[in-house]
Formats: structure tokens, C-alpha cells, sequence
DNA sequence: CCGTCTTGACTAACCGATCAGTCAGGGTAT
DNA sequence: ATACCCTGACTGATCGGTTAGTCAAGACGG
């Protein structure tokens, strides 16, 4: 019956690490159908075969890649979440500073999976299902905090806004070369500067959408 | 040498409508690289071999489908802008009003160009390029009339805003199914109310990130 | 006649996936 | 200690299928 190893948990020269750190690039560089397998494999210079010996195919090795970071995507994320006090009078700087750090990473938007991340968002039925198992539960708890944090909205309200929210974060992910191209001189700006900005700008568009009228 | 015919123009039956509609479909539900020749003309109702004779190669009939639906797009964000009075009070309403509704379409989100749209602005070196070719032009007429009518801020600022109000859109394109399932009840919001509260949350946004402070 | 279009065969390259087999390490029986 | 075997990690070669793209020959219609 042809059993399938496929048991991750065990390598014995790190080869399964070699190969999501290979895979995240090359997702995130050309996406998931432009990834080519044998492109992993020479990426992170194993043998073909051997993605397919831990983790049968592609689709799951594409999955294993979010798996991995969206959990300490989402722990730091409800980490950060937990230390604020929603009735603060900056409650809401707080929880989107707390949405949006985490998935921008400390190196900012050349960071690989950071574009893999901008795809989950506006992708197709594959990736709408990795975003319901991996990224849907705690969506709901920011959601949750920001119908609780902002007067004045109710769960449909505190839903758009964390849609929207997320759009501006992605759009700031795949921004390189295209802001600075638009906005003229100006080196890039730091990390924090920009998540700064970020967040000044999604506070503003939250409070609008939520402010009656 | 060889010469590719690849003359757009003319069509007897209508077959270059066809494929580029069908193209669209197909693009916008796979993405460049899930797509495939053989299933645009089998959709199309058209040989495989026309394509590559009217368009050469799945490259230039992706850019044709960009070229055809960006021009259309960029003639109404245009019309809509020059109606502005970029010293009314409701200039920036008006300004978000004439980014967002013509990508939107008329038929909002299950357009399906809508969803190309949104793969070209979280996409990497084939997409930008696209951008920068089809709509940067279009983009920058966008950010000046930001610059100017809202005070206080510079090119820089107008273009940061520019980028995040554009990734509002496309969280809004590509939410099917989940806005709703983030947001409890509630059927699908019409058209108008969706864009409503687009621009609404893009204009808290724009104010918030060029205040002083 | 000429441009449009179909049909069908064809290539060269590439795709994900599979296979048989090598190798090292560790337990175990004697 | 040594001969044995099993297991898990790993590889090179190759599988069948699909891809974009090409080409030739002919049909249809203005």
C-alpha cells in the first residue's frame, strides 16, 4: 500500500529547515504555480526527490512554509494584543501597531514571506483556505478588540475595518521602488517610520468609517 | 525572417473579442502562470493556434487584456478627476471617489479584471512593470490632485497616501466571502455602500497621515 | 485573391512525482 | 566483538503528462 513516510520532525543534517527557507523564497518570489520544485531543490541544494520524501507535494510543502510563520505571526500578534488596555486612550495605535508588526517583520517588506503574505490576501480558493486555517482566529480577536476599542461599532463595522486595514498593509509589503517612484527624491524611510505612518493613516480610516454620519 | 502577423485590428467573426474576454476569466481566476493557452481557447471557443497568431505569445495577450481594460479605467479616472474642484470641501471625496469606482466596475467585486487589478499591485518584476507602464501616468495626476487639495501635505505624504488608499481598494476587490465571515451576519452590501465606505475610510486615512502632529 | 480561422500534428522544454537503490547508524543476537 | 538486519535520510535517473509555441494544409467568406 505504498506507505508515505512524509513524518516531519526529524532531519539529521537540517535539510527540512534548508528546504522551507528555500521554498519561502522561492513562493514568494514567483508564487505558487510561477515555484518550480526543482528550483527549491537546487535552492537550498538537496535532491528533488527529497521535498517530495518529506513532504509529499507541493501544496504541502507551500502549506508547511505558512504553517510555520503564520504561527509566530500570530503568537506575537496575540502576545502584543494581550498588553493592551482597550479602554486606553490609544488603544487603537496599540492594536494596529499589534497587527501590523508582527507581519512586516524586522526587516521590513524585503522580507520573503512578507510578499507570500500580500498573496494570501488577495488570492484565490487555495489561498482563502490557508487563510481560514492559519490567519482566521486570531483575525477574529482583532476584531473582536477593535469593536470593543472604538466607540460607536459594531462587528460589521470592526470586520471592514480590519479588512481595510490589512489592504493598507499589504499595499505598504509590495510597495518597493513604487512609492519612493512615486513620491519623488527621499531615500527609503526607516521601519518604524513607516509602520508609523501606517498606522496613523489605518487609526484615521477606522475612525471615519466608524464615526457616525 | 519569419514575420509574425500579430496585427490587431481585425477580426471576421469577432474572435479577438472572445479570446480576450475569455482571457480575462481565465487570468484573473489563475493567475499568468496557472493560466494556460489551451484553457483560454477552449473557453474562448477559438483554435489554440489563434491566439498565438492574432496575440504571439501569452505575454503579450496577458498585456493586451491589461492594455484594453487599464485604458478604459484610466479615461474614466480622468473624466471623473478633471470634474474635481480641488478647492471644494469635498475635494478629496470626490478625488477617492473618481480613484476607486471606475476598478471597481460596475459590477463590483466578482468583476473579474478587478481581480488582475489586484494581483498587478501586490505582484513582482512582470506586474510592476505593467503598473508602470499602464497606469503610473494616470497614478501621478492622482497624487498631484491629492497634494493639492489636501493641505498640509507634500508629494511624499500624497504618495504614501496614494499607495494606501490603493491597497484599501484591493482589500475591498478581494474579499469575497470574507469581509462576511469576519463581520457575523449581514448579505452582501450593495455597490454604492461598499464604495461609500471606501472612500470614507480612505479619506480618515489621508487626513490622519497628513496632519500635523 | 487574401485575410481569417480551423484542424491536427509536432517539438522541445519543463512540470510534479515516483522509483530503485545507496548509505550511515543503531539495535540485537550470538 | 562481530555479523546481521532494519530503519530513516537521501540521491540520480526517470516517469508520464502538460506546457507554450510552431508549422503546414486547407476551408470559408468578402
Amino acid at each position: 500500500m505504498s506507505k508515505a513516510p512524509a513524518k516531519r520532525g526529524s532531519s539529521a543534517s537540517g535539510a527540512i529547515e534548508k528546504i522551507l527557507l528555500a521554498a519561502e523564497v522561492e513562493f514568494a518570489d514567483r508564487g505558487f504555480d510561477g515555484a518550480g520544485m526543482k528550483a527549491i531543490s537546487t535552492r537550498s541544494g538537496v535532491s528533488q526527490a527529497l521535498l517530495h520524501y518529506h513532504f509529499g507535494n507541493k501544496e504541502t510543502l507551500y502549506e508547511a512554509v505558512i504553517a510555520q510563520r503564520s504561527e509566530k505571526i500570530n503568537t506575537e500578534r496575540m502576545a502584543l494584543l494581550s498588553r493592551v488596555d482597550l479602554d486606553a486612550a490609544d488603544a487603537l495605535d496599540q492594536i494596529l501597531d499589534a497587527l501590523f508588526r508582527p507581519p512586516l517583520g524586522p526587516s521590513g517588506g524585503q522580507n520573503a514571506y512578507a510578499r507570500i503574505f500580500s498573496g494570501l490576501v488577495v488570492g484565490q480558493e487555495r489561498e482563502q483556505a490557508l487563510v481560514r486555517k492559519f490567519y482566521d482566529p486570531t483575525a477574529q480577536k482583532f476584531v473582536a478588540a477593535l469593536e470593543r476599542a472604538v466607540t460607536g461599532a459594531d462587528q460589521a463595522m470592526a470586520g471592514m475595518a480590519y479588512t481595510l486595514s490589512l489592504g493598507a498593509l499589504i499595499a505598504v509589503i509590495g510597495r518597493d521602488g513604487r512609492v519612493e517612484r512615486l513620491m519623488g527624491r527621499d531615500g527609503l524611510q526607516s521601519f518604524e517610520a513607516v509602520l508609523a505612518q501606517l498606522v496613523r493613516f489605518a487609526k484615521g480610516g477606522v475612525l471615519a468609517l466608524t464615526a457616525t454620519g
